[in-house]
DNA sequence: ATGAAAGCGCTAACAA
DNA sequence: TTGTTAGCGCTTTCAT
């Protein structure tokens, strides 16, 4: 016998009721609300999500698509929608696509949709991405990139203007900005405004290519034959490397130059010099996210609550330690 | 009309047979197959994973449960559990528990085991979880702990064995080895095999408590005071305090102490010294964790292939910069 | 090698 | 406020 019949049988009561009690409908009488209560709990009982799901057509989870691996960069961000996601009650189902290529991400996509999620969450700072195309394969499923998230109140592009003012109030007239492909949505997103505004310096862009490691040397000698004084970094990873890249040119930290990287990794404060960094605070964003992915985008952007960037200032901007918050 | 019924139509044969094509099974005729995924192609269908999952039993997603935040320490595990949770074909349910209290991981894995997981990993390094309470609550979805898992050739104990070794060899008669709760799972498994075999060297535990970064002050004065000359810290966090701490009492690293930690996070290369630390290579462990899940613990533990461990030598163990491997 | 038919456990109109 | 009923889309015996 079904798990919800026998409740309904004991309770006495159908098995309507005992779906309305569970899900805490209106319209169930006091009386028979509690009488079905106590018998779920006497049973244990707890409703199949399976069966809920093909049921209901809901199905009670979010998924998440990496365009990479889960590394420590994108743990945050899923950390911080697993909690939004689990706080409306639902879970979280995570894909990652190594390659990040096209496409598997089409196909991560597609198979997260089949039925699985009621929304899916596009993670991938490091490429090019085919929102469209994407959706497409998400057929009814809503998807959202947390990239494109927001536009003007993106996380990253809230702090690529909170990193060019810091080192231009600090009297760099030229910031560098290091970025991994420039056309990836991170990147997009983190020079979107960071040329413009009070916090106007003249902004260059430098690329680095898809793996920090990779062509460091060669982005630091650039760097250092421009005679550039001021750097902010896509990441931290590329912050570390362009740490100890610099430092084997002879180019001084922050003496020479000063860095800003972006992320707050839990070594960032280990390093000689110590990074400064932009902070990320992601718990409004995947909120919002979510909420967005479940009820339609927000017809307006947030406004109230804590901002979502904070600057950290350590060692390697050469300014005094401490912190500042802006709304971005 | 269902999705598969049309494909049945369409191909003209019965739903049974669609299953049968779309599952792999053998006795379909090779021409009925062909004509089946004709049509499976032109109307791009796709099971409901739902209506699969309720008809068969089977969820076709495996679980993970966190007991603490999804902090770049566990995205590694959570990243290979993922990785061999997909090559199996199934998706995997992140489900963290930030208090970490046995009651929340209790109905974390009674949420998970609700019909939505074939299996539940368990990924509490920090504390004593109650594994039986917690099989009651799965029913009869398998569940195990990453850390309890393979006994002695857990990736933790041979991460363990490797360190002290280490030191030993070059060395260093007595090693303190730094933990949080020496009563949690990782701990435990830290230091199972420490203290035995041809890498003997005379260990103390060294107890940090819950955040690295808590009591850090006092156990680099206890260090100090008790002479320490070789250090084995659980996490890289704990080591980049350690590190803070000590150089504040005028303890040199390595001159003074020798310090080799655990995990091997993006930064840890660049705090200064660098932190030599034990590797981990998950892919084998998480593989062997997730095919347990599924098929029942192994009969006999790994032997083959390449070694989950690695000793990474860099700056803060005081010795030669180099990579050691070893099978624990 | 294939088809028929009985569910899997729950939800949601609709009726009462 | 509660019960009745018709599915949700697929899997799986059991026959054939």
């Amino acid at each position: 016998m079904n798990a919800i019949e026998e409740v309904a049988r004991r309770a006495g009561v159908s098995r309507a009721t005992v779906t309305r009690v569970v899900q805490g409908h209106r319209y169930v009488s006091a009386g028979t609300r509690a009488r079905v209560q106590q018998v779920v709990q006497e049973l244990d009982y707890r409703p199949s999500s399976a069966a809920r799901t093909l049921a209901s057509g809901r199905a009670g989870a979010l998924g998440v698509v990496l365009g990479g691996p889960l590394d420590p960069e994108s743990a945050t961000w899923v950390a911080a929608v697993e909690r939004a996601t689990r706080l409306t009650g639902r879970a979280l189902v995570v894909r990652t696509v190594p390659d990040g290529c096209p496409g598997s991400l089409t196909r991560a996509v597609q198979e997260l949709a089949a039925q699985q999620v009621d929304g899916i969450a596009l993670l991938c700072p490091s490429q090019e991405v085919d929102l469209p195309r994407l959706r497409d394969a998400a057929g009814t499923v809503p998807l959202q990139s947390a990239h494109d998230w927001e536009g003007e109140h993106n996380t990253w592009t809230s702090s690529g203007v909170l990193a060019v003012r810091h080192l231009r109030s600090v009297g760099h007239a030229v910031v560098h900005v290091v970025v991994g492909d420039p056309e990836a949505a991170r990147a997009q997103a983190l020079l979107r405004r960071s040329t413009v505004g009070p916090s106007t310096a003249r902004v260059r862009v430098v690329t680095v290519g898809r793996d920090p490691a990779g062509t460091g040397p060669t982005v630091a000698t650039a760097l250092a034959t421009s005679g550039a004084s001021a750097v902010v970094a896509e990441s931290d990873r590329t912050a570390w490397h362009l740490l100890s890249d610099l430092r084997r040119l002879g180019v001084r930290v922050p003496e020479d130059v000063a860095l800003v990287s972006c992320g707050d990794a839990p070594g960032a404060a280990f390093s000689r010099p110590g990074l400064t960094v932009v902070r990320h605070h992601l718990a409004g964003p995947a909120t919002r996210l979510v909420d967005g992915l479940l009820h339609g985008p927000a017809v307006r952007p947030p406004s109230a609550g804590p901002p979502d960037v904070e600057l950290v200032v350590r060692g390697s901007c050469g300014t005094t330690a401490g912190r500042l918050a802006a709304a971005g």
